[in-house]
DNA sequence: ATACTTATGTGGAATGTCCAAAGTTTTCAT
DNA sequence: ATGAAAACTTTGGACATTCCACATAAGTAT
């Protein structure tokens, strides 16, 4: 049994926490640090860089964007402006002084940054890190964060403490996203999160749904919901055919926000 | 009536920009891209970090660490180094598998980043989001968040419920930051803070306390706890006269880290 | 216009970085 | 042990970046 790991790996998480530290390293720098010649850190730098975990520059390295989570930023990387669409048209359902329920993910989240300079007076109820974030720095707005075990992939808390936590109130409107969407309803891959989503819904007056058109007709592991639960969906292009039926006949509003009113570069 | 907002104003916008878009950036190419002389191009970004909204690299700049509020960034950037001490002097009293308790503030979120990738296996509870973000890319570590209510000034959650939360835990170590250290012991400036901290405290096997020596014999609106509550100072400068002697007397372990072991830019 | 401050460009010396090739040490399986 | 593979250091030359002093340009107030 090793307790030792390799010298390698011991540089390698030298460079890492380094980098946690101060936004870049310089090889030179690491090299005497480490009693190694520059060489060698080269050759660690690189190799990390091609794990993905730091981004090589001239003479050292800088760690990623934090807040760039694989799983989360990923998603929100892509789709701008759709959600971007969609987020304009979901502030329009809220009024100051609503008391909101924001779900984890990166269309909830872009909603809240739309949200943030827009409405006055909320309070804002959710499990997710980028939705406090953004909102945050808008004194006027309470928010309201949630317990539970937190997710990288997901930006977010979740669990049974979470549940039990977000039972506890009630809301005008809940914002939840979802993996996809099909004629049942919204679905995820992620159990846990369908549970919070759950929750969320049960509490709140008004359920909205936020997707994107690419969710359409997706199936995910989890239903999270039969379609007649969600009260709105806002979405950025209009569904068709079967899905398009369903909604209508759940009586679910359907708020459609066409792309392209304002370039986000 | 100037709609234009100057050359140089504009320059550094694009390097904001670019800045947001891609961990670093590199002088040479700034300067093709602006059609300017890379000289300049090094005035811009010189000025930038004297501001504090980029760090200046060997042939370029990097952006600096992202989820830092205002106010808690505008502490942060202040006595990096003296944090970076403390920071692994700090690291140093956790191994693998612990279970912590990290209170909000700039020093205790450098400590989580220091933290990340040095040691495995963690179980971290803490109100902070910049502790939950700075431990998010470790897969390793367990993250267990507290609810309450978020405040963008701290950076982290407070009131009834954390505390409530924190009640039901039981740590090893419990980390925790202060505005000011005196004879009587830690003390805060806000009152929800104090609550937090002593409930970490209580609730935890060893008690350390992270403090800069900026903030010795710095008086406070409220006392968090006695100074006996406290198992271990760690800080980056020996403290002098009256407050050294109470540390001794009060069979506090104190921790010493001076600065200037690994020059980080 | 003139004087003054601020921005920007230029050139060369000093220093730092990169890369590849060759030599050395360490590691490890047999 | 022994040989082979992997890891590391060294070396030297090509190339990039920095720094500094000074020249030039642009903008501002008097």
């Amino acid at each position: 049994m090793s307790f030792s790991e390799g010298k390698k790996a011991t540089r390698q998480r030298v460079i890492m926490t380094e980098l946690a530290l101060s936004p870049s390293v310089r090889t030179s720098e690491l090299a005497t640090r480490l009693g190694v010649s520059a060489e060698t850190v080269r050759r660690d730098i690189e190799e990390l860089t091609r794990r993905g975990l730091v981004s090589r520059t001239y003479g050292g390295a800088t760690g990623l964007q934090l807040g760039l989570q694989p799983g989360f930023q990923d998603r929100d990387a892509t789709a701008v402006q759709e959600r971007d669409a969609i987020a304009r048209m979901a502030v329009r359902m809220v009024k100051p002084g609503d008391v909101l329920m924001i779900d984890s993910g990166s269309t909830t989240a872009h909603f809240a940054r739309a949200l943030a300079y827009s409405v006055d007076g909320l309070t804002v109820i959710t499990n997710c890190l980028a939705v406090a974030q953004a909102l945050a720095p808008q004194k006027k707005t309470r928010i309201v964060f949630c317990p539970g075990e937190f997710s990288a992939d997901e930006g977010g808390v979740y669990g049974p403490d979470t549940c039990a936590f977000l039972d506890r109130f009630n809301a005008d409107i809940a914002f939840i996203g979802a993996s996809g969407l099909t004629l049942d309803g919204p679905n995820d891959v992620v159990s846990n999160a369908c549970w919070v989503k759950r929750m969320m819904l049960e509490r709140a007056e008004r359920r909205a749904l936020l997707v994107t058109s690419s969710k359409f007709n997706r199936r995910h592991l989890e239903l999270v919901c039969p379609l007649e639960h969600l009260s709105d969906v806002v979405t950025e292009a209009l569904p068709a055919g079967p899905l398009a039926d369903a909604l209508h006949a759940s009586g679910v509003a359907l708020h459609v926000s066409p792309i392209g009113h304002s370039g986000t570069s």
